[in-house]
DNA sequence: AAGGCATACAACCGCCTTTCA
DNA sequence: ATGAAAGGCGGTTGTATGCCT
């Protein structure tokens, strides 16, 4: 509470990072894992805040990160998904593998969010009947910020595990735990037909939210260490399923 | 060729949540 | 129970690059 900025401190570098700096702070996340944030530089040898070096691996230096271009069927899994969650670019980013939020959350910004908005034909509907009525696509059906779930949050000691895959494994126990129960309830809302009490009980307490196949929230370590395969096969289960709810959706409801 | 503008993306900022002593 | 530290996230900014006139 109110702490300046770690990144303000007199003599740490800020700016772009040079090749060098990438060097030592791969050897040394390679040595030693990733955390630690705050010790990382001065143990790396950097002059840069904890924050800049964590910023710098996780959006640049993790070598499970795809570079180049978004496809098409990324592209199209983003725009259903930021429909569905909103700017939560981290739980997008998560059924992205290899992408980063930060790259999802540019890639909208520059990309999509302009593309959209240009777009103004509706769902389903004649042309005249959007010209009549649309004003913009819909493309918002926010939930409240989401809670943080101990039960499926990797702790500091989790992400000093020496994995490279912190931040993705993370992402996946919110594919397959949280995120799942959090869609679930956000159907629910839309469909008209709550499951039952306050979403946020649910979303916290309630163990055994099927979700659909693929989708279950789950607490097995073994369910959570998915390997790459099956977090693929899970990741275009979801896909479909998105697909059929919004199907469901659109025929539920007018959209403008 | 040069200047202005638009775009893309890396990096920073500030706030919130979680953990731990 | 409480407060500080650390991690995480979304919004915003800064800058390099490309395109157009």
């Amino acid at each position: 509470m109110g702490r300046t900025a770690c990144c303000s401190r007199v003599g740490l570098r800020r700016g772009p990072w040079t090749p060098r700096e990438d060097t030592l702070l791969v050897n040394y996340i390679q040595l030693h894992g990733e955390g630690h944030w705050r010790i990382v530089p001065k143990k790396a040898g950097l002059l840069r805040c904890g924050k800049s070096c964590r910023l710098r691996w996780m959006n640049y230096l993790r070598p499970d990160i795809k570079r180049g271009n978004i496809t098409a069927d990324e592209d199209d899994l983003i725009i259903r998904l930021h429909t569905l969650l909103g700017n939560r670019w981290s739980l997008i980013a998560g059924r992205l593998p290899g992408r980063t939020d930060n790259e999802i959350k540019n890639y909208w910004n520059s990309h999509l969010s302009k593309r959209l908005n240009t777009n103004t034909s509706c769902y389903k509907k004649s042309p005249k009947e959007a010209s009549k009525s649309c004003e913009k696509p819909k493309s918002k059906i926010h939930l409240p910020k989401p809670i943080r779930v101990s039960q499926f949050s990797s702790t500091k000691k989790d992400s000093f595990d020496g994995g490279s895959t912190s931040m993705a494994s993370g992402s996946e126990y919110s594919a397959h735990g949280e995120d799942c129960a959090e869609v679930f309830n956000l159907y629910s809302l839309e469909l008209g037909r709550d499951g039952g009490g306050n979403k946020d009980d649910d979303f916290v307490n309630n163990d055994s939210i099927i979700i659909g196949k693929g989708c279950e929230k789950s607490t097995s370590l073994d369910q959570l260490s998915l390997g790459k395969d099956d977090m693929l096969d899970k990741i275009f289960e979801e896909y479909q399923q998105l697909l059929e709810v919004e199907d469901h959706l659109q025929s539920n409801f007018s959209f403008c």
